[in-house]
DNA sequence: CATGAATGAGGTTTCATTCAT
DNA sequence: AATGAATGAAACCTCATTCAT
């Protein structure tokens, strides 16, 4: 009689739930967290959760595209496009693990969880393609081929996986942003002399420095 | 050919089992693949599974098991610890992917599978960090300095990380063997000479990283 | 008529189960139950009932627990304590065989199942304790040493003794209550004169105690 | 290869086999006793249980049987009938608990755990009667009216039920032989007393304590 | 709007029991 | 005579999901 039947706008109540959600998702994963579980933690019943997301796969779902486009508005918003390419990539690396290192739980419910259930490797697929899409135009954005090319795709897969495994490590706490950091950033650096396009011309990846200011 | 009340001899069942049990994770997952259907794919009943392995837990742990000191006892098989750097490289990448090629479903099954259920994370992260080791260990081989390094573990994490990207777009059919290997070899090759000791004494890194400041 | 479907507050639930369970598990012990059997019992489904009470064996606990007070309250309500010894073990005892009449199931899941499985020793246990103490009180309050005694204890131990096999013969329908009740009250009449603080002054009992020796 | 396989001769297997049953259903009843436990208990085989016992409950019954046997022919053999009732009871007391205190596997597996299958009841039952009519028997040999009686019974079951109760508390160690057996004869003594035919003279009892000597 | 009450369906696990050697 | 290997059947329990209020 005293608490939990308060009327609240619903948009209030749907972030109220995917707090909820993405905070138990994250702590037990998604074939653990049970519905009664998120309902508790939220601290509304059972049915609201069907009324407003339809069915447990559908609320992990709608977990993911908001964390996911948290996540990639939040680092892309404080990436200043119009740096150097080195200043652009430490700019980068740093938002990326800053958000890392802030919001734990996104990133786990993201990259660790969501691959474990069928249902969401689309959408995981997806939210993954769209990062290495970006990363893979900064590649690329310091060379003098600006079209599409699968080999800057490639070796933004492998940034981008050396990039997850760095940033686990952040996640788990088992490793400081700024080392970790530096060692992206080398890691990129080199990596983006070894795209394709360098290749052929040995010793021209300083040039490529060089042009890209 | 239905067999099943055949008499086996505990080794042979024992491995019966554990492929049966490998398919039906890799393709299912861990949780979304039921007791019976293991039982079924392996042509025998529910409860030998329960008698040689004791739960559906430890029976993925040994799947686990098996499948990871079968990679680990493989792909080190393959490489010859004789070589130059250079061609250390090359072989130990070729062999990391061509295991993969060749055995997709086990390597879904450890890295994908494994992290969906906690009581896995101890496994997994173990089996990792023996292929961790594994790698700082080769990039250290290209060094004058034999003592563990923390970096090096580091910038292992980080190139294995993105050797797992890597594998995974081949053992999803994504990716080219070839192709993926001489990007990985080149990062590799790459990262390498971003390792703490060298820093100091290769000249081009060297200006790399004064300019990276 | 078939009903189930119906929603009841769950007062009314609890004690529909209980009954089902208690009916039951008189019938057919506590192993040789199972909770579809009980759940068909109270036209409810299985899910209820461990939402309720849990697991079968906190739900076999809630039966001993309730039909326990039930005993305990109902035979002590029915005994008027400030009559004279006499009148007052004979109503005690009829109370008790009479209660025993009256709730053929709740004796025997009382006493005869819990015993079958160890979880249940210490709750037995207990409740039987309770009863002991309550008879050593009765034998105490016709002497005039109203302090504890460790061989009170041990007479109302043999008597409750006594009085259980009585009452299974009762519960059986093998015997008659108001023939047990006689047997009964005389037993008891004379074990209380045989109680220890009486030992010393009634000269037939000192003769016989001399004799024994 | 080392061991197991010897050949026995069946009646040295079958006592090998029923001690081995005793011990596990006393340890842990009967249904949370498996064949599993009573084979590797006896260091033979599950089928050889079966070959010999047919069934789980067939072997329970031939532990039933063994026992009950065991134990009113050894309390019998104790007994020596042509003493004074006195005598006889104080033996007769001595021989049961004695019996009890030094088998209490034995008692455990008679009256706790078997009463829990309805499978048994009919067994126990029998057996319970067997000394119900021993003491029957006993309390009358005390009188002068030898023909069946059904309160001579009556009373016997009471004291057999304090009996058990008291038998109990000695099997669990919670109470000494000596003073348990002080206190059960007292009990008999006095109950002997109170026997219906004996009921309408009062204060003859003394005289058929005479008359029994 | 919000929820307590209720369930169908399916999962893991165990056990008594039997076959083939 | 003796057993390792194998299983049908059924138990306990949980969960996503839906009514009726």
């Amino acid at each position: 009689m005293a608490g939990g039947t308060k009327r609240l706008p619903r948009a209030v109540r749907e972030q109220q739930m995917l707090d909820a959600a993405v905070q138990m998702f994250s702590i037990n994963g998604y074939h653990e967290t049970s519905m009664d579980a998120i309902a508790a933690q939220a601290e509304i019943s059972k049915p609201m959760l069907y009324l407003y997301y339809g069915s447990k796969e559908e609320l992990f779902g709608a977990c993911l595209n908001r964390e996911l486009t948290r996540f990639v508005d939040t680092v892309r918003a404080e990436i200043d496009f119009r740096q150097s390419p080195k200043d652009l990539l430490r700019n980068a690396v740093l938002a990326f693990l800053n958000y890392i290192d802030a919001n734990r739980a996104s990133w786990i419910v993201l990259y660790t969880q969501a691959t474990s259930s069928q249902a969401f490797a689309h959408t995981v697929r997806e939210g993954r393609e769209r990062i290495i899409d970006l990363v893979a135009r900064l590649l690329q954005s310091g060379t003098r081929h600006p079209e599409p090319d699968t080999d800057f795709n490639m070796m933004a897969v492998a940034l981008v996986g050396a990039g997850e495994a760095v940033a686990n490590r952040v996640s788990t706490g088992d490793a400081d942003v700024d080392e970790a950091a530096e060692l992206m950033i080398n890691l990129f650096w080199r990596g983006l002399k070894g795209t394709p396009s360098e290749k052929e011309k040995d010793g021209s990846s300083l040039s490529l420095q060089q042009n890209a200011q």
